[in-house]
DNA sequence: ACTGGATCCTGACTGC
DNA sequence: TGCAGTCAGGATCCAG
């Protein structure tokens, strides 16, 4: 899935189009995501002015004029911006939908502005798109969300409060990392990346890492959030900006998808390991 | 309170 | 070429 820098990419292609229009009309063709999409969101939005295009963890936060929407990116999902619009004989846009097509935002022409259509993809359907009303940091699905690790507080402060999280923890950091409790919208690539930067083991004991570590762990993640947001994202398979770019940081990726390849910083080859179902990649020389 | 595993779903890739 | 098996960027729920 789209982690952190992805959903940004999105979040920053939806702005630049979004914010100031009207609302005309939501489409939703399939409601069965990572959870019912909200019967409410089509009559809701329907004449909506949208104000911002927010972002929490790893959730797009659609703000508008009578309340909040969630989008979710789940694994696969994508919002495009439809170019080479046509208008029909009824004037509006027509692009017909492929599979997994599953939701379309149609912004009408507006004040010289050209008619917009936003349509979200998401083959593996693990992606959500909810309504949460007018006080949207209450909601489930972002309530009890850790703190950002990029464009928040200060990595100092990230890191002492991983520090006091993780006293008494014997998970592997990997999976601290992960947890969005502690810390938000960190997938496992840039847990992977960042865990590198820092020279500690993604398998060790999370408890028996010291505030130094830890202060060092949280300046390698915001650094390499901020490489792979200025890259535009890293796209492994399917993973496209709104405007169909793919991301660019895939190719500076040090360690994730490299088992075998020389470290970048070392020359020895960086090894993968399974925990919790998921993929570790290291290098066992810089990384202990 | 923590922990690891199972789970939702489809598509791409691997190996036989 | 075809087919079965494996794996994937997330996040929740559950049992232990």
């Amino acid at each position: 899935m789209p982690e952190l820098p992805e959903v940004e990419t999105t979040r920053r292609a939806l702005a630049s189009v979004l914010v100031g229009r009207t609302i005309d009309r939501v489409t939703v063709r399939e409601r069965r995501l990572r959870w019912p999409v909200d019967a409410e969101i089509e009559s809701r939005l329907a004449g909506a002015v949208v104000a911002a295009i927010g972002r929490r963890a790893k959730v797009l936060v659609i703000e508008t004029d009578r309340g909040t929407a969630l989008s979710h990116l789940g694994m696969s999902g994508t919002w495009s911006v439809l170019p080479g619009l046509r208008a029909s004989p009824a004037g509006t846009p027509v692009a017909p939908p492929g599979p997994h097509d599953h939701v379309d935002i149609l912004c009408a022409p507006s004040r010289g502005a050209r008619a917009i259509l936003l349509r979200y993809h998401d083959p593996r359907r693990f992606g959500a798109l909810l309504w949460a009303g007018s006080d949207p940091d209450r909601h489930p699905r972002l309530a009890g969300l850790g703190p950002e690790p990029w464009g928040g507080a200060g990595p100092d402060a990230i890191g002492d409060h991983l520090w006091r999280r993780s006293r008494r923890r014997t998970a592997p950091l990997r999976n601290l990392l992960l947890d969005g409790r502690l810390v938000a919208g960190v997938g496992n690539i840039y847990a992977s990346e960042a865990a590198h930067r820092a020279g500690i083991h993604p398998g060790r004991a999370a408890g028996r890492i010291s505030r130094e570590r830890y202060r060092r762990l949280a300046a390698a993640l915001s650094e390499v959030l901020d490489e792979a947001v200025e890259a535009g994202g890293t796209t492994l398979r399917d993973y496209r900006a709104p405007d169909g770019d793919a991301g660019r940081f895939g190719g500076r990726c040090r360690v994730y998808g490299r088992d075998g390849a020389p470290c970048p910083a070392c020359g020895d080859p960086i090894r993968r390991r399974v925990h919790s179902a998921r993929s570790m990649y290291y290098c066992p020389r810089c990384q202990r």
